[in-house]
DNA sequence: TTAAGTGCAAATTATTTGCAGTAAG
DNA sequence: CTTACTGCAAATAATTTGCACTTAA
């Protein structure tokens, strides 16, 4: 099978798992975010042009509400570093982020590589529903 | 001295030590943060309605710019918590935050119960500038 | 006196929404 | 068929800015 299809398949898999229809949209915008199999932390405008450049004719709307579905379905998660844009991550897996301050990349850290020893408990009523660790990026 | 005179006190000193000018405006908003001491976890919306509700008369537009100037001042810190507004923090420490979901509030977690064993080093070129932990509670 | 600070109202930026048209099940 | 999805354009929300006026040093 090509590259093509792969990626395709990937991209179709992925939101029959969140039950979400296979639009021309959003299989394209899939294909784009999981269809190397690597993750990916976009912004809503990163995706757009993303989407144009490789010919696909979406718009910013959709791209939001698409984005904003594929949350909501659990597909992916909005990480928030940057009070100005919101970044989408399709890593939903509590992990660590680095945060580039001059340039507003996104990356990944090493999940093993981060080890909380101890966490401040919640206070009484809460439950913690995840923690978020940035760690802030500058250019040495 | 009254307690009142206490809160002026702080509110100046803390300026002066920004470097900021002391208008009627900057020291209201002085008081209204440090006056008691305490730290403080504000948006630009609720520290105005702190202001009006004390009688104070300053624009909104006065107050962003003034909660700029003082994190530029090196006075406050910006937490970056959800995406929507920006939230503003009068302890300049690297400290773990506890941010409520539900209603948006912003508070200090207890910084020594926060233990950190291992940190992902920083890519090739880089330096970290801040490590961001925000521990995200759900009403239990 | 003079450079910095303030207050509007208008501008900007990121995002959402209303609604008419299009397409998936 | 029927309900969900899409695309625009207009609406909204948080924040910034331009500019005339005021005030601290």
């Amino acid at each position: 099978m090509t590259t093509t299809d792969e990626h395709m398949k990937r991209g179709t898999d992925w939101l029959s798992k969140g039950g979400l229809r296979p639009t021309r949209q959003r299989v394209a915008l899939a294909c784009l975010l999981v269809g190397d199999g690597e993750h990916r932390h976009v912004t809503a405008e990163s995706l757009y042009s993303d989407a144009r450049d490789s010919g696909e004719s979406v718009s910013l709307a959709t791209v939001y509400n698409t984005l904003r579905a594929f949350c909501e379905a659990g597909l992916m998660h909005e990480v928030t570093v940057d009070g100005t844009k919101s970044y989408f991550d399709t890593n939903t897996h509590d992990h660590p982020h680095f945060f580039w301050e001059d340039t507003g990349v996104l990356m990944d850290a090493p999940t093993d590589q981060l080890e909380i020893a101890r966490l401040p408990q919640a206070p009484a009523g809460a439950e913690i529903a995840s923690v978020d660790v940035v760690i802030r990026l500058r250019r040495a």
